[in-house]
Parts: structure tokens; C-alpha cells; sequence
DNA sequence: TTCGCTCTGGCAAACGTTTTCCCTGAAGCC
DNA sequence: GGCTTCAGGGAAAACGTTTGCCAGAGCGAA
């Protein structure tokens, strides 16, 4: 609980520019000022001219801590990323950042990076900050920490995987609907050794993501023995690669729990030899701004960042101006769709078991 | 200037869980308390356990806020980009707020899409959040607006651009060093033919850059009538090698001024079937992460995001931490060098002229 | 003219901290 | 035991806003 004081003032010396500073010059009162910077419709237009202008040439800025302070709002959302560096979140936070901009709101953008500590670290930072509330994007959150939002009736939006209580939204994804797409795009490019590449299991969405492709494959009669964990992240996909590699019979087509990974099974092909699509199919999921710009470009489910965000800032928006918590529970629906690139091809009528690669020594047939 | 009002509080009814409470529950005076939680040593350690003790329990978090507004410090420090889905910014950005958490800072993170009102947006809230510092990573912020900064003597920390003021650090990067070796390792693949595609020419260290090529290939006794400009995008580099390919005798390698712009040449040579690094060698510029995972593998110049956000952020913290404006000039210094990976190799004898590429038509020497 | 109503705008009380100043009591010294 | 010193902790004044309440002005009607 120890922390470093806030110590004082940098410049006592600093010439007071404050809304009284303000009201003397105009010559009304502090509550004038505030109401016209407020745009409150009951000052005089002759007045709140005047005092604009005095506003404008002092160069004024009100005090954003003092109005959060009576107010009550600080007119921050907090926003929870695992990690910034991932790319799947940029996009989500520019699109955040712009409709914070356009509401008059401020982001407070805090990454867990997997560590308990920084999880812990994110809730007390929106704590302590005040914040109008806060989209949690990220996942594994203890719910210990969650009750501390919740008690102070902090307005939570999540996506996925959100207790199912008041007040808390949730951002559902139809993971289904694209991964069924990409399962069909494939099986009727021929594929019938489809392999999956899943995420963490600790993960709810990528759980979900599996689910998905469980059912697609079983909707069309294919077997799901190729089935493999990753983490989400490059080295899982090309560990997974080399794994589907050493099979007897190693898949034609890979299904990626998210890009990422995906670009890892490229990028361990190109080491291979291994050609794609000609040799091997791969489809990502999410589709990263990257996905179109990879060699070849990434054919993938589409769960658009953008969508996402604006759904979670409008929840958070909604939530935030009401005056009591909502009762009802809010659900909100984001869909998935497969967009296609470059990165699946018709399957090759058989591969060789176990050919090595590199030294081209196999047959191939057909 | 009109503002959307800052409104009622959300829940009147809410209990009061502020320092006079856990005040009143310790049976001690808020002043004690307030000393506590600042780990000031003149409080009884007795009465600070029974107040921390009390301050656990009740899971009481201080208004920062209110601290801000007594102190005179906001503890947050703005942090303004171009913009966040430039893979070159994710990695500063999670550096700084890793830092900023470690010295219980915030960041506040803003984005200029390279729009003039954004970048006044951008310092108005800056302003209005009572920033302690701000760090300016974006290029071209008009001068009316960082007088607005300077008037208010924030501390600034600028990367290249900065304006020669007191008080304001400057990081210098010395481009020289990693763009020199860049180009001696093409020359001693045996190229001569080295082509530059240069940034955007209103950008200064886009021009930095273009100058630190010229510089070196001038020292080996090579021409530098290979230069287009591109836009950092990847579809200036596309655009580029197009028009190089329309060149009577094309390069055999390709400088370019940052890592995306090298993203689009080798997904140009893609397209058109151009080998890299056999047919071309790319170089890029930044080292992003995804620079290690292109295929091939991105040889590149590296300009460490860890250590620009590092440097950056001390400067900032040291500047904030003094009680009067520094008087001297800070300046940082940040070296670059070449990292090398897979997509440069020796060159070949020579490429015939506007030999066409899909069609394989041409006859290859060598 | 007087009453009462509507508007406009000022006064002052919050908001939740930090910090100055001062008071108390205890310890140290002779 | 009386004096000085000092450490510890409390009362209260800031910090810069918003906003409830009220006073006065203006105006129309009786």
C-alpha cells in the first residue's frame, strides 16, 4: 500500500490560470464560466461570448481532475489488452481511441502481459483513476479482482467470457459461423486430412474456437484426430508444424486458432520447403490488418477489430451515461466470416508419409 | 469550446469510502492516514499498521484525483504517436507502460493519424489531463501547438525533431551507423547496383535516413541514382519495386527507409515472382518484431524500440521529478546497427535488362 | 402601482486529498 | 523537578471545479 508522494507543486511560482482567473477577466462569476464552458443553455449569448473570449485568449484549459472530482466522472474508460504488442489489439485500440475523441473521453490502456501482478496492478490503476468503466479484453481474469470493479459498480464489458450477472455486458462471438465456412472452403477444395491448430486451453475463446471446429468437421462427416495445442503466438504454430510433420500421415490443410499462429506454420513451411498452398493449406483466424500482407497472403476468418471495439465503447458509452445500474443484462452479437486470399489451394491427391522435405528424397504421387 | 457537461454523480446513494472513513475507523485523523499511504516515516508504525490494516479490509483505493488536484501532479504522462497500428509503436508503447507502472505512473496515449486536428486534440487533452511530461514519437507537430506545451513548461521529450529550447530533450538517432553497414554488406555481396526507397520528404528522419545513404554509399564510390520515395507503407514499396522493374538495368538490392516499406517490396516480388534474396536483396529499416518473421526473414537495420521508449521515458521521469525547469539542453543519444538475417545474398553477375518475370521468357546468366 | 412570475447569474458548499501549522506529551538535561 | 527539545499527530486550509439555492431584475397583469 506504500507509494511515492505526490509531492508539490512543480512551479508554486506558476501564475494561477484557473476559471476565477477566467470569471475576473469577463467580469461574472465562476458559475458563469463553468455553465457557458458547460454550453449550459441559460447563460445570456451576449455573456458567454464575452466570456468565451476571454477563454480564448487566455488560452484556458479547465482542470480536468477538479471537474472529475465534483463530478464524480472522471470520463475515463479503462481498457485491459493482454499484450499491446499483440496484433490482434492495435486496431481495436485505435478505433477505441477515436471513439473516445469524438465523446470527450480519455483511455486508459493497461496490459496484463499474462502476470497475475500486472492483472492485479490493471484493477487498482482503473481504480484508482476513477474510471467510468472498463472493457476487458483480455482473458483468464481472476474474478477476486473482477468483485473489486463490480462492488464499486463499475459498468464491465467483456467479450465472451463474462459472469452472467447486472450490469455486466457481453460481446458474444459466433465463432461457428466463419470457422464452418473455412472447414467447407477447405473440404471442398478436396481436403479430408484437416488439422487443427488450437490456442491455450486456459482459454475460453480458444476453447470456443476448437468447439467451433469440432462441429464443422462433424457436420460434414471428417474426422478430428488432427488436433494439436499452440499458444497463440509464431513458435506454437511452427512447433505444431513440425509435429503434423512427423505424422504418417500428415494433414493437407491447417486450420489456425488465430493469425498468428498461423504465420509461425508459414514461416516454418518456408523453412521446410514445404510449398503453400500447393503443398499445404492454411487458414488463419481473425484477420490482422498483417494477414493480407503475408507471403502468401493469409486466407482467414474474419472477427472484425473494429466491430469490436465499437461495440464495446458504445456498451461502456451506454452504460456509463445512465444514472443506476442497468437490471437487465445486455448481449451483443459479433459475427465471423472467412476471407479469402492466397494461402489454401486444392489438395494434393495424397502426400508421401514422412517424405523428407528438404532433401526432396521422397516420391511424390500424382 | 463547448463541452458535454460533466454530470451528477452516478450513485448518489453510494457509501462514502474515503480517507475520512478509514480516518474515522482507525481512530486517527486523516491527516495520519494520508501520511501513511504516502510511506511518510513520521507516523507511530504502530498506527500505520492499524491504519493499513483498516485500509486492506474496507479495499480502500485514494481518488487519484484528488491527489492530482492538491498536488499539483497528475502522475501521467502523455505519450503522442502517429499511430498505433504502425508495428513500429506497440513495442514502445508497452515499454513505456511497463516503466510507467514500475514508478506508478500513467499513460496517456494519443494518436495523430496525421491529422492536424487530431494532433490539436491530441495536445488539448494532454493539457486538460494536466499532464506531468510528454513524449512526442510522431514528426510534423505544428510549432502553435507545442508552444501551448512549452507555455505551460511541461516537460517535452522529442525523438530527432525537437526544437532547440531549454528543457526539452532531444533523443538523437544516428542513422549513420546501422545504414553504413547496411550498405557494406551489400557492396560486399558484390551488389552495385543499391537502390534507396526513401520515407515521406516532409518527415525529418525520413530525410535523415535518405542523407545517411547517400553519405555511405558516396564513401564506397557507388552512385545513388536509385532513389524513389516511398510513403513507409507497404504499398509505397510495392509501388517502388514496380518502378524499378521498369528500369532498363533494375537494382540488384533494395535499401529502404523503414521495415514496411520492405514488407511491400517482398510482397511486390512475390507477385511478381522475383526470388529474395536470390533475385533481390531487401533491406529494411526499425526492426520491428514481425521483421524476424517475414519470409524470408528481414535483414534490417535496428533501431531498438525497447531503448528509444526507455530513454525516452527516464528523460521524461527526470525532468518531472526536478522542482524548476532544467536550464541546460538534455540530450540522448541512439545508435543503430544491422542485424542480419535471410533476405540478402550475394548478387548476381547482372540481370538482363526489363527482362519480363512471369513468363520466365528471359534467359538467365550465371 | 403592486404583485407575482420568469430568468439570469452570483454565493458558497461540496468533491477527496495533501500539507502547513500548531499543539501535546514525552524524553533529555541540569 | 523544572526546563528545553523534539517527535508525533490533529485541525484546517488549500487545490479548481460544479451546482443547489437564492436574490434581484424585468415584465405583464390586475
Amino acid at each position: 500500500m506504500v507509494q511515492s508522494p505526490f509531492c508539490k507543486p512543480r512551479f508554486p511560482q506558476k501564475p494561477p490560470m484557473d476559471i476565477r482567473e477566467i470569471a475576473r477577466r469577463a467580469k461574472v462569476s465562476t458559475a458563469t464560466v463553468s455553465r457557458t464552458i458547460n454550453g449550459i443553455p441559460t447563460v445570456d449569448p451576449q455573456l458567454a461570448k464575452r466570456v468565451r473570449k476571454v477563454i480564448d485568449e487566455l488560452g484556458y484549459y479547465p482542470n480536468t481532475q477538479a471537474r472529475a472530482l465534483v463530478s464524480g466522472r472522471s470520463r475515463i474508460f479503462g481498457l485491459i489488452v493482454s499484450e499491446i504488442t499483440n496484433p490482434f489489439f492495435p486496431e481495436i485500440v485505435q478505433t477505441f481511441e477515436n471513439l473516445a475523441v469524438e465523446n470527450n473521453y480519455e483511455i486508459l490502456l493497461t496490459s496484463t502481459v499474462h502476470d497475475p501482478k500486472r492483472m492485479e496492478s490493471s484493477v487498482r490503476r482503473m481504480i484508482e483513476r476513477r474510471v467510468d468503466g472498463v472493457a476487458i479484453l483480455t482473458f483468464g481474469m481472476e474474478d477476486a479482482l473482477l468483485d473489486h470493479l463490480r462492488f464499486r459498480k463499475v459498468p464491465l464489458v467483456f467479450v465472451d467470457v463474462g459472469p452472467d450477472a447486472p450490469g455486466i455486458v457481453n460481446i458474444r462471438i459466433n465463432y461457428l459461423n466463419g470457422i464452418r465456412q473455412a472447414v467447407q472452403h477447405l473440404a471442398a477444395l478436396r481436403h479430408t486430412r484437416i488439422a487443427f491448430i488450437a490456442g491455450p486451453s486456459n482459454l475460453k475463446s480458444a476453447m470456443a474456437r476448437k468447439a467451433a471446429f469440432k462441429t464443422s468437421m462433424a457436420e460434414i462427416g471428417l474426422s478430428t484426430d488432427l488436433m494439436v495445442e499452440g499458444n497463440h503466438r509464431m513458435d506454437g504454430g511452427m512447433r505444431a508444424l513440425v509435429e503434423f510433420n512427423g505424422l504418417s500421415k500428415p494433414p493437407t490443410a491447417v486450420l489456425c486458432s488465430n493469425d498468428m499462429t498461423a504465420i509461425g506454420v508459414m514461416r516454418e513451411a518456408y523453412d521446410q520447403d514445404i510449398k503453400i498452398p500447393d503443398d499445404l493449406s492454411v487458414v488463419g483466424f481473425d484477420d490482422i490488418r498483417l494477414a493480407e500482407f503475408t507471403i502468401p497472403p493469409l486466407t482467414t476468418v474474419q472477427m472484425s477489430q473494429n466491430e469490436l471495439a465499437r461495440v464495446a465503447f458504445d456498451a461502456l458509452l451506454k452504460e456509463a451515461q445512465r444514472d443506476s445500474p442497468s437490471r437487465e443484462r445486455s448481449e451483443y452479437e459479433l459475427n465471423t466470416s472467412l476471407v479469402l486470399r492466397r494461402s489454401t489451394a486444392l489438395a494434393r491427391p495424397a502426400r508421401a508419409a514422412g517424405k523428407p522435405r528438404k532433401e526432396n528424397a521422397g516420391s511424390r504421387i500424382g
